[in-house]
DNA sequence: TGTACATCAGTGAACGCGCGTTCACTGATGTAC
DNA sequence: TGTACATCAGTGAACGCGCGTTCACTGATGTAC
């Protein structure tokens, strides 16, 4: 074979890190197959070697970016249990450094308006995610007041990835700390005398 | 004049309307000028008569959703305070009719990726829109446990339109009402007893 | 070791299509006399 | 009251452009002898 056994499998592995950070930066509609193999170093025309379509690409780019968004959201807290875990997870999550890193950060703030728009087969790779957030959640925190952990996982994603999008969307840099800040406190309240930080 | 004194305003409404309703329907990006002007029943090339490109356009019809939205989020609780106040606020927009109308629901759910990649004249826009909620939430709730009511205001809004995206981008109707549900109890304590109704 | 051939990842031009925008024109109306 | 003219909102064809996709071709490699 051409280029060594495994050069096809590479150029593959670059053009889905090229369509991750692409889909991130320019939405779903924004990111053309043409711009994601430029960015691969390729021309476009070679693409349908490696994927039947651009919903082919979405689709494996997105399990993709979802589940190492999953792995890195909790590497390394093995150790950490219950409030002490989620605070460590907030506030990784809702922080400046993870604001200014839309093409590595996570695929929600700049992806759920449009996954919402998209065809089921989309909202299923979705469903999956979260579902695994949610064990995640289950495993680590203890219900709250009324709030089972499950319940708690899945409105602090919705908060987390929210207050994220909401923070890039205003002009105002001092507004998009608050809304971080602000965020912070409503998901754990221990974070409601910390001043932020990262 | 043509039409009567005041057709080409008349028209001009009609445009707009048809623009709020596409821009949440299909994004930014995924609602054309083309489309906006057959839903008013008119065809493309008189577009420009009454807007001087698409981004002006997006401009007036963003500006005029996110007012009638804050009217309409607001609207008959001018006797509720507090908590009262802000639970059925919440109860409003985490609603499941709310959730099944995107054509005139909110523009945050569907468009907040969206302005996040938008120029910074519309993240003034939506900016604006925030800090007049926040006023509207500091006349109202009360500063909570380590939470002032703008900081209230912020993380709710947050957690709201971020819990309402999640509710319309997972593929099964139990889990999408599990998500409204869990973001109405961590937004209002009081909720944890509830069961969700509409 | 050297040459001829087979393979196939990637190129680049082309396709039909819809985009945002422009512009010469139409035709329903109000105004002037 | 009736006719001629001016106005201008809206039409529809055209523009250059980028989209997703197709396909004949190229040329760097491995294999056979």
């Amino acid at each position: 074979m051409r280029y060594g056994p495994d050069h096809k499998q590479r150029t593959r592995e670059r053009i889905l890190s090229a369509a991750a950070r692409l889909f991130r930066e320019r939405g779903i509609l924004g990111a053309g197959v043409d711009g994601v193999m430029r960015q691969a170093g390729l021309t476009a025309g070679g693409f349908y070697a490696h994927f039947r379509s651009k919903d082919d690409l979405l689709a494996q780019t997105l399990r993709r970016m979802l589940v190492e968004q999953r792995t890195r959201l909790i590497a390394g807290l093995e150790n950490r249990e219950g409030f002490d875990w989620l605070r460590e997870v907030v506030r990784r999550y809702l922080s400046r450094s993870h604001r200014d890193d839309i093409p590595t950060g996570d695929a929600l703030p700049p992806l759920l308006s449009e996954i919402a728009r998209a065809p089921n087969s989309t909202k299923q790779i979705f469903e999956k995610h979260i579902e695994a957030l949610v064990v995640a959640f289950e495993e680590k925190t203890p219900p709250g007041p009324g709030l089972s952990a499950a319940d708690r996982a899945l409105a602090t994603i919705a908060l987390a990835a929210g207050g994220l999008a909401m923070a890039r969307a205003v002009r105002s840099q001092s507004l998009s700390d608050r809304i971080l800040q602000a965020c912070r406190k409503l998901a754990v309240p221990e974070f409601a005398e910390e001043r932020i930080k990262s």
